[in-house]
DNA sequence: ACCACACATAGATAAATATCAATGTGAGGT
DNA sequence: ACCTCACATTGATATTTATCTATGTGTGGT
């Protein structure tokens, strides 16, 4: 996983509904109209950031009839998880610091 | 960490720029001037990115003379990995999903 | 054929964001 | 005192975002 991805779903992770409705997710499957109970938002609003969520990628729509069915996309949250875990691990590659600005 | 604070932070991650920032860090300690060097952007830019960074708490912020040593903060990326990792994990709890919109 | 339901799309608006050029600030060196 | 350097702040602008109301679409039931 790249850069320009991490950065998409954090951007998809950045806004504290959106967070709710992944951590909702990790209860299971869920549907629409089950998410939208739980907030305070209009249902143009939720299909907004469903839309966020399903193209950043960690978000899975899956249809069936009339419903739409979200689920977490487990292979993205692994790489992405792998992706943060790493941040901060220092590599002592290039750990210098002495020269600076001169 | 709530889920405000790690909202704050993905939205700080949310650039690419800010995530290679970050990446730079890892190799350790760093001032202003060096990050510069390595992006294409204007001196402001990268301030207002730094800021951005510094008020979602993990990176610090040491001045010393005319300098600015920016820095990866690990116990909030520490707890910020740690709400992550959680993400996806299935809770039992309620995992039914049975009853939808009737 | 019609209606109800779940969801999407369009259009509008207010707020936030990324970026820049220009200028301010504060520290060190001469 | 003055200049230079590292960085911040101040507008300004173009883009993106979150949210709404209103309307469209497709499915299932009667």
């Amino acid at each position: 996983m790249n850069k320009i991805d991490v950065a998409l779903i954090c951007k998809a992770l950045s806004d504290s509904n959106r967070l709710e409705i992944v951590q909702m997710l990790s209860e299971g499957e869920k549907c629409g109209c089950k998410i939208l109970e739980r907030f305070e938002i209009t249902q143009p609003t939720l299909s907004h950031h469903m839309k966020i969520l399903v193209e950043s990628g960690i978000v899975n729509d899956r249809r069936e009839g009339k419903w739409h069915y979200y689920s977490l996309n487990s292979e993205m949250i692994d790489g992405f998880k792998k992706f943060i875990e790493e941040l901060g691990n220092i590599k002592d590659s290039n750990a210098e610091r002495k020269g600076c600005c001169k």
